[in-house]
DNA sequence: ATTCATTTGTCCGTATGTATA
DNA sequence: CTATACATACGGACAAATGAA
């Protein structure tokens, strides 16, 4: 599973589009990290937050965070946060 | 999100019911609080209190408490309780 | 001033049921 | 039949406020 090109750190979700949404999801927070908009070291918004801003459910930004934590971008702590992690 | 009806101040919670757990716990905690039994201006039991008695989690009993503060049947306040209100 | 128990608030992880494509 | 997505629910952990010792 390839993170896809083409999102940008102000896309938005696409229902109909060819991605689906947690992996659309996933390329934004990226391009926000990359960004430096969620800098290293710091917690992205909580999945309340993620809920509220792109109306998708719970168990779908979980499924994004969790992806970008196999590619080693982020690091979930129980109880505080997502955290960005420096890049190798 | 409408409060349902035919709940009482001892109705049980019924999981495989129709209603949302925590709906049916609002309800319930409304049946109590117009009976009497959670008076104006004193705290209803813990959320400790309602886990045991109820026996669901703890996000569940936020939930439905959230909703009676939306409400405006009760008040929570950090560290101390939730607190009924005087109804308008 | 510190410690401790109690309580609410807020996180993430996981699982289940349902609906849809 | 599988993947996606949503709502619900449980569990565990951390944080902060309060009050009492």
């Amino acid at each position: 599973m390839d993170l896809p090109s083409g999102y940008t750190a102000d896309s938005e979700i696409d229902d109909e589009g060819m991605d689906p949404v947690w992996l659309q999801l996933a390329a934004i927070l990226v391009a926000r990290i990359e960004a430096g908009r969620y800098p290293t070291g710091r917690a992205i918004p909580s999945l309340n937050q993620l809920r509220q801003e792109f109306g998708v459910a719970r168990g779908t930004i979980v499924k994004a965070t969790n992806y970008l934590a196999e590619l080693g971008r982020v690091r979930a702590v129980h109880g505080r946060g997502v955290f960005v992690l420096p890049q190798d």
